[in-house]
DNA sequence: CTTACCATGTAAGGCGTTACATGATTCA
DNA sequence: TGAATCATGTAACGCCTTACATGGTAAG
């Protein structure tokens, strides 16, 4: 019931490319996935034991460091368990703009307040705009290496258009909201 | 602890600007604020009773009409509780697809596959794109009817342009897909 | 007369964050 | 030696959806 998990198709994905430990696994997660998928220690570690009991997944340890590392790598049950997932239909594609909510009610506290808001957001856009911009470069160099970098090229370039597209619009709707309607 | 509840402020800021029962409500967040915010009946009835419970909303009885309608109101102790709200910096704005975090990981499965979750994305798009153009037409043209109407026009805008973009992206991954990389 | 829609609600239970807990290692 | 980061995990608990449950009314 409720909403389907993904967590574990989202950590396998992860896996399917490389052997990682789940502290890594959230480092991507804060980093690469952010731009369209967030996850917590929380769900993260007990997933990863949940995928280990249910044979998608094997854990190691690493003795050749000093760090008390668990490494986990996908199984072969994993990767057609993965490959089955993106074969299925996309189940929900969700976006939750607090931002958007506090600028639909603006009219109570007026436009001063609203373009604030819209301010702070163009700040945070700006910031992540640099970041996916840097990775674009990145992976544009690598594009050959890797048949998967072509894949993560896309979802870069999806959040650069689209943050362009925000930032566009916050100067649209500041100009909007700066006319008092004369 | 964990995600700090909204529908209390989706709800004031919806009877902020008239009268509604828990269905209409619910019908609101099925058109207008669907593409930033959504809920369902299992948040919205008990969280009217909280509203009414703690003095941010009244509630009466329709004798007015067949139907067994409660039309809830916001208090002015609502109104505040609202505006203050509004005041505070914005917690979270938050994008989750499905589609992304598949294409992320598309080099599993290959082109084809990725290229037919882009598919089915667009058309999704399209279709919701015509929605909010129709809704744009309407408001602008009622855009001095109501101060509010600007702020509503600047939530349509957003969507309208990002999901323009989203259909420009959507182009371009095909044909990077497309292309086998000769 | 039957289908679609109006209208209100509850119960179960999954999901996932936040906060807490602990400790090693690296670097300045 | 102290701060930052690496590293793993659990407990509590709030949030929200899905499914269930019920019945009236309008339209064709």
């Amino acid at each position: 019931m409720a909403n389907e998990k993904k967590i574990d198709y989202v950590i396998l994905g992860l896996l399917s490319h490389e052997e990682l430990t789940g502290y890594e696994i959230k480092k991507r997660m804060d980093t690469t996935l952010k731009y369209f998928w967030g996850a917590s220690y929380g769900s993260i570690y007990p997933a990863l034991n949940d995928l280990v009991d249910r044979g998608l997944a094997t854990r190691i340890e690493d003795t050749g460091s000093k760090r008390n590392k668990l490494i986990y790598s996908i199984t072969n049950d994993g990767r057609s368990y993965l490959k089955k997932w993106l074969t299925l239909p996309v189940d929900k594609d969700e976006l939750r703009y607090e931002t958007l909510l506090k600028l639909f009610f603006g009219n109570e506290q007026g436009a001063e307040q609203a373009i604030s808001h819209i301010e702070t957001f163009e700040k945070k856009i700006e910031k992540e705009l640099q970041y996916l911009l840097n990775a674009e470069k990145i992976l544009r160099k690598s594009i050959d290496e890797d048949t998967a970098h072509k894949y993560y090229l896309i979802t870069v370039e999806f959040g650069i258009k689209t943050y362009r597209t925000y930032l566009e619009w916050c100067k649209e709707a500041e100009k909007l909201l700066a006319d008092k309607g004369e």
